[in-house]
DNA sequence: ATTCTTTGCGTTTTTGATACGCAAAGTTAG
DNA sequence: CTAACTTTGCGTATCAAAAACGCAAAGAAT
């Protein structure tokens, strides 16, 4: 397996920032590594390019493999290439981000036994290499992103309440919206189906169900539409 | 030189997009390749990134080495991974984009002697590699930016017009402002100094000439401002 | 002196953002 | 069963910004 180059050569590893909603918080999966560096500290799931994988495929074959997370959205975030932000040597990292329905694939505060666990994206442990930088820029990303962009349907299930969706943009903008406008003006893109069905078992007043329509979507924004919240 | 890794890596590199603006229409800096593969063939500015350096630097030194170009602002836009980008074999490649005022670097049209020369970003050459993906993805990049951050300015000579500004952000945007609005909108945000200056041998009435305050911008985003257009 | 183009400063109109009123739905408490 | 209470759903009023446009002064060309 051993390879020979005529120069030295960075290795490449990717790292993936994956996002999930719990209907109150943004989290963030991260996994506790087993081995040195940084034995025992949290970190991003992640690793090194294969040779014959592009850099998108070792993104989501190292996520899946490190927490089971398969099937998300992802999109590259940045690319992290500083000298000395992996003690084992010279490792420039290109970083994603994903997004997933929690609820999906780990009980809330995570099973010991994967390593795997979600946390609070503002009560994070300390994270291992500049994994603390890149979460910060994803951070950052999605917050621009989710404004201009219907991403945030990919944190929700397909069935929702405005109030649901309402709750997830107050999460992630870190601010609070009035209800009604929050409500006409997401209703008034058309990218919404309203369902002919409530939500059972609530207290109060049951509220309609809603999902995003992407078809619409799509058709709308070839015709020069823009998705701005 | 030679050296003996564990496992097969990728090569790893950078490319830059330079974007140029002549005082009409946005140009972008090209090379002339003078090896194979794509000899002869026009590409963006780049090369492999060395052991000692960070991705931001090799991109700043391949651009210097291959056009004179030093001392630009620049930012770094999106890594290339696909496995066949490159026929000599894996090579993964950050791209960066760079703004700089073309008048300071090369004549329009280029000097052949150092087979680097400008293009208008709509008449481009074909290129090398999957450069001109790469240069899409740099042209929305910068479209994006201008709306929401002042690197238009970086484009510019320390002194303009609000006329030149205009047509910048008109040959970016690709589409018209209204002349009245565009200059009150810019005005308004209180990040122009208007010089008691005027343009001298012009044909009709003199326009003032107007600067970018640096500082008045910095001290206006720590106060929560936000530059849009 | 007159013509002509660009500049500079304004107003009007339209659109969108924000704030908020209120009644109906539907559960909970007495 | 009735009253109280919370959430929902739909509406309007108010305010701010975007877009459209009017007009005269500057100043070179004729």
């Amino acid at each position: 397996m051993a390879v020979e180059y005529e120069f030295p050569r960075p290795a490449l590893a990717t790292d993936c920032v994956v996002f999930g909603f719990d209907g109150s918080e943004l989290n963030v999966l991260l996994v506790k590594r087993g081995i040195e560096p940084y034995i025992n500290v949290y970190a991003l799931p992640g690793g090194f390019v294969r040779i014959d994988e592009t850099v998108d495929e070792c993104a989501r074959r190292e996520l899946y493999e490190e927490t089971g997370v398969k099937d998300v959205y992802m999109e590259q975030l940045y690319t992290f290439g500083d000298i000395n932000r992996d003690p084992r040597g010279r490792v420039v990292s290109v970083a994603y981000y994903a997004l997933v329905r929690s609820t999906d694939y780990f009980p809330h505060g995570g099973t010991d036994a994967s390593q795997a666990g979600w946390f609070k994206i503002n009560e994070l442990p300390p994270l291992a290499f500049d994994h603390k930088t890149i979460l910060e820029t994803a951070k950052q990303r999605i917050q621009n992103q989710i404004r201009y962009r219907p991403i945030g349907f990919e944190l929700l299930d397909q069935k929702f309440t405005m109030t649901q969706l309402q709750t997830l943009y107050e999460a992630v903008l870190e601010r609070k919206f009035d209800r009604r406008n929050f409500s006409s003006k997401i209703l008034k893109t058309g990218v919404l189906d309203i369902l002919d069905e409530k939500v059972q078992n609530v207290a109060y007043r049951a509220p309609r169900l809603m999902s995003f329509n992407r078809e619409r979507y799509l058709q709308l924004t070839q015709e020069g539409f823009n998705f701005e919240i």
